[in-house]
DNA sequence: AACCTATCCAACCGCACGTGT
DNA sequence: GACACGTGCGGTTGGATAGGT
């Protein structure tokens, strides 16, 4: 005898939100406060489950959120935590304030996760290759190209819409802190990189040791720790460095990154 | 212009976990 | 301890759209 599925009930509306739906939510939200999600929608007139509201309002409406592209230094963050902590969106969202674990989870799998493969079968086949610094510096400008992705949300209109909203939301210190943070990453036109790191240094329980470079796990592979390396400064993988040196790949870089690969007996 | 294919992302689903009774 | 309920989380899906033929 399983419990039933929330969302079962008939005349309970599913699909995109519409911007009415998103007002009565913010609005109820901004009266109420965040929680109790089960009489959201009796209270509202929603014709949406708990859930759904839930869900609409942390990964879409909760005031904060940065949407939008993702920054070489938000890129490397999320690598980097990836290895770490494998696809624990949650944790990995956490040291990233301003976005949602599931537009981080997204973007791993539509962005980064075809970026390391493709990262990973240019230097094979570099190291497979011996003339073959031409066709992987191609390779490489292609898949650096691909960086600059932009997605742009098609619902800014509804951050307008909650600008007022913004201006004074019920906060918690958490909250009011986080918001402060985020004023300031935004006045300073990109997010602080340092912070989450600092926040590394202050959850040491909970992030593992970074691994060695390119020690980057499949996710359905358990992750491997390097304990040799524990207490070692969690230095920033091959692929980072790729990453962050976006637009500025050179082939001898490749070819020092590979050396550095090599060395590391990673293949 | 019409069709096909690939890509992206919001939203859904189901399970796990924490808490109250 | 058992159960119900509320919430959190990660995996997956489906619709919209862009790009290619």
């Amino acid at each position: 005898m399983g419990r039933p599925p929330c969302c079962d009930k008939v005349g309970i509306k599913k699909g995109p939100w519409t911007p009415e739906e998103d007002i009565i939510l913010v609005s109820y939200i901004q009266e109420h406060g965040p929680g109790n999600w089960r009489s959201v929608p009796t209270n509202t007139g929603l014709m949406r489950c708990s859930k759904s509201c839930r869900l609409r309002w942390t990964n879409y409406l909760r005031p904060g959120i940065k949407r939008g592209n993702f920054t070489p230094h938000e890129e490397g963050m999320i690598i980097h935590l990836q290895a770490s902590l494998g696809n624990r969106w949650a944790a990995i969202a956490s040291y990233l304030p301003q976005r949602t674990d599931n537009d981080i989870k997204n973007y791993w799998n539509t962005h980064l996760k075809k970026k390391i493969n493709k990262f990973q079968t240019a230097v094979e086949s570099y190291v497979t290759s011996s003339d073959s610094s031409t066709s992987t510096y191609h390779e490489m400008s292609k898949i650096n190209q691909s960086a600059s992705t932009i997605y742009a949300s098609s619902t800014e209109n509804i951050s307008r819409l909650l600008e007022g909203w913004m201006r004074s939301p019920p906060k918690t210190s958490q909250h009011k802190h986080q918001q402060e943070q985020q004023d300031q990453d935004q006045d300073q036109g990109e997010i602080n990189v340092l912070q989450p790191y600092q926040a590394m240094a202050d959850h040491e329980e909970v992030v593992e040791p970074v691994m060695s470079s390119f020690e980057i796990h499949q996710a359905d592979q358990p992750l491997l720790v390097d304990h040799h390396q524990e207490d070692m400064k969690p230095p920033f993988s091959v692929i980072e460095k790729w990453l962050f040196d976006e637009g500025a790949v050179q082939t001898d870089n490749l070819m020092e990154l590979t050396a550095d690969c090599c060395s590391q007996s990673l293949f």
